[in-house]
RNA sequence: GCGAGAGUGGUGGAACGGCAGACACGCCAGACUUAGGAUCUGGUGCCUUUCGGCGUAAGGGUUCAAGUCCCUUCUCUCGCACCA
């Protein structure tokens, strides 16, 4: 028996899937709005290292779902690009001096290579590289437009630097304190930056979460990055100062509880309201707090600290005089970076209040809790209850009470209802060299003037050393004579930006380019995003959920409200499938020495059996580890239809077995292929196959539905047997095989027989059977006359087709 | 600490509230070849000689019936981390 040539097959098809453009997809009117779908994947960082085995999960699990729906009639636009602005290729450049567009392009070849090796259907004329200037033309525009909505910003604030990328780092690339890339403890940084006005979008962004078809906790974890609360904001004096001290909280109920303040140490009025004795201590303070990183302050959390500042200031509700604190436990970066602090009923000021015995005073009662209220409580209580200690607003519990004092404090204009966001501004710029210019210049005349969106691409300069200063500086300051350049404005003398934009610009909008790669007047053609947009299946890792997946929404809405796209949701669908491990269970890296090469495996079993194995291991959602011999397993069962292949066909009707199995077998690879859950339609088609593969002679009727149902799983082995099957034309666009319902289910049900509970004996009965007449049947199946006798029937049950169920006592 | 997800044979994993372990790997036995990662047949959760009993992290509950629903606990993974 000749082995499954899958060298030659593999070769043959993807050649000429390329020469006769099988995949290319063409904004056809026949097909109605229905009948198109945008199936995405997320495309390719081309790093040094090559593919790896986790990205053919992905682009398996989309190939075998494209393949589905074109030949259930389909227009699908299935695409590929590469994200090719990054670190690796710059820090490469530093080491050999060799220009990262040099490597980029080198890897993007490789990498283009081992994806085609797998036999994806990928349109593959519409591919797009984010380094290309005839794309980051589109990257900038779409800055330009930011800026002149006022979205995009100057701004000098303390910043997240990683000491060993020497750039800053949005909130979102800061992981436990450490830079995301590197793992380098990131340190604080005042400079000057560009900020994107993410916050404008806050609310949309949370609320739309709502109408996507996205994994729950990818949904939560954006909704937790956004962080929205309700509260109160409220005023409060101070003695002898003129401004009030606005707080932030969201228990206004508890306000007859707050026994002192606290400021952050960086809070503006510090400096003014400490009082002479105090001001050494306070200072000594701030310059501890401003020394430590982040995450020295939360590593520290459980030991609050903090000064007294001399001041006071007064309770509105009760003209309390309490003691005004600053403390790095409360954060100038989220509310107003001052709090009233209640340590009855926040942990945080309960800790700090006990440390610095502060008073406390109970103002929420559990119910049922009948007092005395009068002396300290003897733990921190942070759950809702009934107003105590409270004036007037004694009795209420939380909720009303928040919205009576709310009333009360606006009417007086001392508060007022606040909304509050935990999402940061998006700090945009790098100080480094591999990434798209900022396109515009500073003007000692006019200020910041962006370049005029005729003159894009502002194309990245040769420059004699890629590294970065360090200073906050890219490496694109130390070229004068593309830093000093004319103001489009005025015509004076500017200097360009030299910063660049964060490896996530360029992957914000790929998706629209894919619509129209070539395009030299538009991102993209209306039209063309009509046709194809928004994104129905979007495909990659849960890595980006508060980065890519956070950050391309953005840029998408304020496309929408730009009227550039039709939607004000790119990616409608997202299913982020699970890691492959390695064969040990541990996350595959080059230390460990766990790492499969796909290249290995292509060569040595091939890209169809690579692909039904990934696809075969387990659930696409989940992680699971490799194994080499389950990817044996599999390789086997190609052998075996191949093998299946060479029997003699013969035109003959099938046996009622086999047709009932072909009929279920359809029905369950057409409904699981459907929903991605491809582990049990390969198993299915593994049990088929183990049924023809005890015939001597193959009918027709039999093998061929079953080649058009491994098509999209094995592409290679589905063409070379529909071939085989004397068929012209690619299988791809083939019509998906149709079953018939009433051949899927048996005539004979075997009915299982429970006394009490247990499994007693099993009989078979003719589909449909009543459940009378089962229950009759029950009663004289095997053994049960012995399990029944000399008890009652106390209740029997029936499932149609399933069981019978007797109670005795 | 808070939030989310997950715990099923030796392994990856199946299972509309209805026979737990499909399919595959591994292992055992046999056949055929006579070794080129072979192929075929049969077996394979645990205990028990049989009848049968016990089994889905642990404990409890609902139900004729629970891996599946509810409560408590434990373990692992991921995310967030003083957000007032």
């Amino acid at each position: 028996m000749a082995k499954y040539p899958f060298k030659d097959i593999e070769k043959k098809w993807q050649k000429r899937w390329e020469d006769e453009q099988t995949f290319r997809a063409v904004e056809d009117e026949h097909f109605p709005k229905e009948k198109r779908r945008y199936v995405l994947d997320m495309f390719p960082y081309p790093s040094g290292a090559g593919l790896h085995v986790g990205h053919p999960e992905g682009y398996t699990a989309t190939d075998i779902y494209c393949r589905y729906l074109r030949m259930n009639g389909y227009n699908v636009l299935h695409p590929m690009g590469f994200d090719a602005f990054g670190l690796p290729a710059e820090n490469y450049a530093i080491q050999t001096g060799t220009h990262p567009a040099v490597t980029t392009y080198a890897n993007i070849d490789r990498f283009r290579t081992q994806i085609k090796s797998l036999g994806f259907s990928y349109d593959w004329s519409r591919e797009v590289i984010t380094c290309d200037p005839e794309y980051y033309k589109w990257t900038q525009w779409i800055f330009l437009q930011l800026f002149k909505k006022g979205l995009a910003y100057e701004a000098e604030m303390p910043i997240n630097w990683c000491p060993s990328c020497k750039t800053g780092l949005a909130n979102e690339e800061v992981k436990e304190g450490h830079c995301d890339r590197c793992g380098t403890k990131v340190v604080r940084k005042r400079i000057r930056q560009w900020v994107l006005k993410i916050t404008a979008y806050a609310e949309r962004l949370l609320a739309d979460l709502d109408k996507l078809d996205w994994p729950e906790p990818i949904k939560l974890m954006q909704r937790n990055w956004i962080g929205r609360s309700e509260g109160a904001s409220v005023f409060f004096k101070i003695e002898g100062y003129d401004e009030a001290l606005e707080i932030y909280t969201t228990r206004p109920d508890t306000l007859f509880g707050a026994t002192y303040m606290v400021l952050a140490p960086e809070h503006p009025f510090v400096p003014h309201i400490t009082t002479p004795e105090h001001r050494a201590a306070v200072e000594a303070y701030i310059e501890e707090a401003a020394a430590k990183s982040d995450l020295e302050r939360t590593d520290l959390a459980k030991d609050k600290t903090g000064v007294f500042t001399g001041a006071y200031a007064i309770n509105p509700v009760n003209g309390a005089r309490i003691p005004i604190w600053i403390s790095d436990y409360v954060l100038i970066s989220y509310g107003t970076g001052a709090i009233m602090a209640v340590p009855a009923h926040d942990a945080r000021d309960w800790d700090f209040a006990k440390k610095f015995k502060l008073p406390i005073i109970q103002v929420v009662a559990r119910p049922g809790e009948t007092g005395p209220f009068d002396r300290e409580p003897e733990a921190c209580n942070e759950a809702e209850g009934i107003a105590v200690n409270s004036g007037q607003f004694d009795g209420l519990p939380t909720a009303q009470c928040i919205a009576r004092i709310s009333e009360w404090l606006e009417e007086r204009g001392i508060g007022k209802k606040t909304v509050n966001y935990k999402l940061r501004d998006w700090l945009f710029s790098r100080q480094r060299y591999w990434g798209e210019p900022i396109p515009v210049v500073h003007c000692d005349r006019c200020g910041i003037v962006p370049l005029p969106e005729e003159s894009l691409p502002l194309a990245l300069p040769e420059v004699k050393s890629y590294t970065p200063t360090g200073t906050g500086e890219s490496p694109l300051a130390a070229i004068s004579e593309w830093v000093n350049t004319t103001c489009p404005r005025c015509g004076g003398p500017a200097k360009r930006e030299t910063n660049t934009m964060p490896q996530w610009a360029g992957s914000c909008w790929y998706y629209l380019r894919y619509l129209d790669p070539k395009n030299p007047n538009a991102l993209a053609d209306r039209s063309k995003i009509d046709y194809w947009m928004p994104v129905d299946l979007y495909v990659g890792g849960a890595e980006h959920a508060v980065l890519h997946l956070l950050y391309s929404r953005f840029w998408h809405k304020v496309l929408y409200d730009l009227g550039l796209v039709n939607t004000d949701e790119p990616f409608m669908r997202l299913v982020n499938q699970g890691m492959i491990l390695g064969e040990d269970n541990q996350k595959m890296s080059k230390s460990r020495g766990n790492v499969i090469n796909p290249d290995d495996i292509v060569e040595n079993y091939g890209a169809d059996a690579m692909r039904v194995y990934e696809m075969f291991m387990g659930p696409l959602e989940v992680s699971k580890p490799w194994s080499t011999a389950g990817l044996v397993g599999v390789s086997r069962f190609l052998e075996r239809i191949w093998a299946i292949s060479e029997r003699p066909l013969v035109e003959e009707p099938l046996a009622p077995e086999i047709e009932k199995l072909l009929h279920k077998t359809i029905k369950k690879v057409t409904n699981d292929t459907a929903t991605l859950n491809f582990n049990t339609a390969i198993s299915q088609m593994m049990i088929y196959s183990n049924e023809l593969s005890k015939l001597e002679t193959i009918p027709r009727a039999a093998w061929e539905p079953f080649v058009l149902l491994l098509a999209p799983y094995a592409p290679h082995l589905g063409e070379e047997l529909w071939e085989k099957l004397g068929h012209e034309g690619s299988v791809s666009k083939a019509p998906w095989p149709a079953y018939r319902e009433e051949l899927t289910c048996d005539d004979e049900k075997e009915i299982v027989v429970q006394v009490n509970g247990k499994v007693r004996s099993k009989f078979t009965a003719p589909a449909g059977t009543s459940k009378e007449k089962l229950i009759e049947m029950a009663k004289r199946a095997e053994k049960i006359p012995e399990w029944l006798s000399g008890k009652e029937i106390v209740k029997a049950i029936a499932v149609q087709d399933k069981l019978v169920s007797f109670v005795v006592r």
